[in-house]
DNA sequence: TTAATAATTTAGGCAAATCTAAAAATATGT
DNA sequence: ACATATTTTTAGATTTGCCTAAATTATTAA
């Protein structure tokens, strides 16, 4: 698998969680920054390698054989960035690029060692799930900081908005994985949430609030 | 720069200092495992980039740009040949490859923060010295086992030939970088060498003597 | 000092991954 | 239903890094 192929995959497997009859060539396309034409391109080598199945006009289904390979790029890009969160100091924003770099790395042992160095993590510093090496994921019951109790006392555990400005925000209100907050208020005009995090009290805007997964503790 | 370019620069910056006038193309042609050819196409591409300066049948000599950048490349194969062994259990002969696909990950935040990690080692595994974040190597004073006097006692800094044999020749007897040893005796019919290690005793041929380096401590 | 030999470069091609432009298939609106 | 719009595919180019084969330059040896 060439790296083009193995960001195709990538993006077909998220895609499908979305579109679950068939990925289209446009949004694949879209999804790559590329053009449809280049999409279809790929999507036929990618087919006559039995990675998918693809209908022309119709769009393109991972086999088995796609979503696995896919899951294992994915499990070595959030591993990749667990390490740089918790070893190298990288901020939230800053993991993705280098991440998206270092997940091609193609080596079992350069990917179960880190998983064993890193104490086989079970989420990424977003949050999302890191499926072990038989690619199976561990699922967390989340709630979105909009449905949470006032009263309760939850963990903060993933964003779904991943951009960098977000991940900024939150950073430069102390708040971060792992981070326990309390739900003092919600504000029913403006749907702001007002949370204790630690001796502190901080009031989040709706659109924070609708971005920011929590668990009980 | 590219993956195969940065693997020219570095090829090429290996060879100079073997033939310091210049690199010919077949000897860089036979370093990167291909035709001539190609390593004429890579010269001229690299010329100019202003990483090289290259005379038509005469040889390539790398710009101040170019050895710079390849310093970059081995500051990044050797940090990270670092890491695997000390963090993920890698053993000698088994961390280059893997290191040969780190080394191209390009982020400067990455390396230097790698380089804080792992405590800012000045030598690999190997024994070959780490460039700092300015490119400059630190030289210690290398003496090589079959040139060690009897009674002195010396820390294991290097190999020469760091072929996968010799490097598991080594592990199997407990020999790695660090290795504090004692030369015990000399024995001048076949050159070989009595080490005490530890609370052990070893004897080493004298090819084995050839190609570790030590340190006096 | 030439003729043979070796090294290097040029010329022309190939595969991967992309692009633009045009053609073909599918969807949609009235 | 049928013309228009949208989506998808095809056709033909481009770039990178490599190849083979042929031409060119340098070296060596008789």
């Amino acid at each position: 698998m060439t790296l083009a192929e193995e960001n195709y995959l990538k993006a077909i497997y998220h895609l499908e969680q979305e579109f679950k009859n068939g990925v289209s060539t446009n949004a694949l396309a879209e999804e790559m920054n590329t053009k449809a034409s280049s999409a279809t391109d790929m999507v036929k080598k990618l087919a006559e390698k039995n990675m998918l199945t693809h209908i022309p006009y119709q769009g393109a289904t991972l086999s088995d054989a796609g979503r696995a390979y896919a899951v294992k790029v994915i499990r070595r890009h959030r591993l990749w960035e667990v390490f740089l969160v918790e070893k190298l100091n990288f901020s939230w924003d800053e993991v993705h690029e280098v991440a998206e770099h270092l997940e091609h790395i193609n080596s079992d042992k350069l990917v179960d060692e880190l998983d064993a160095f890193l104490g086989f993590p079970t989420y990424d510093p977003h949050g999302d799930p890191i499926p072990d090496k038989e690619g199976n994921f561990t699922y967390i019951e989340k709630i979105v900081l909009a449905k949470g109790e006032v009263g309760t006392t939850y963990k903060c555990i993933g964003v779904d908005d991943t951009s960098s400005e977000f991940l900024k925000y939150l950073d430069s209100n102390n708040i971060g994985l792992g981070t326990i907050v309390k739900v003092l208020h919600k504000e029913p005009f403006d749907n702001s949430i007002k949370l204790a995090l630690g001796d502190s009290e901080i009031v989040v805007s709706q659109s924070v609030a609708k971005n920011l997964y929590l668990k009980k503790v």
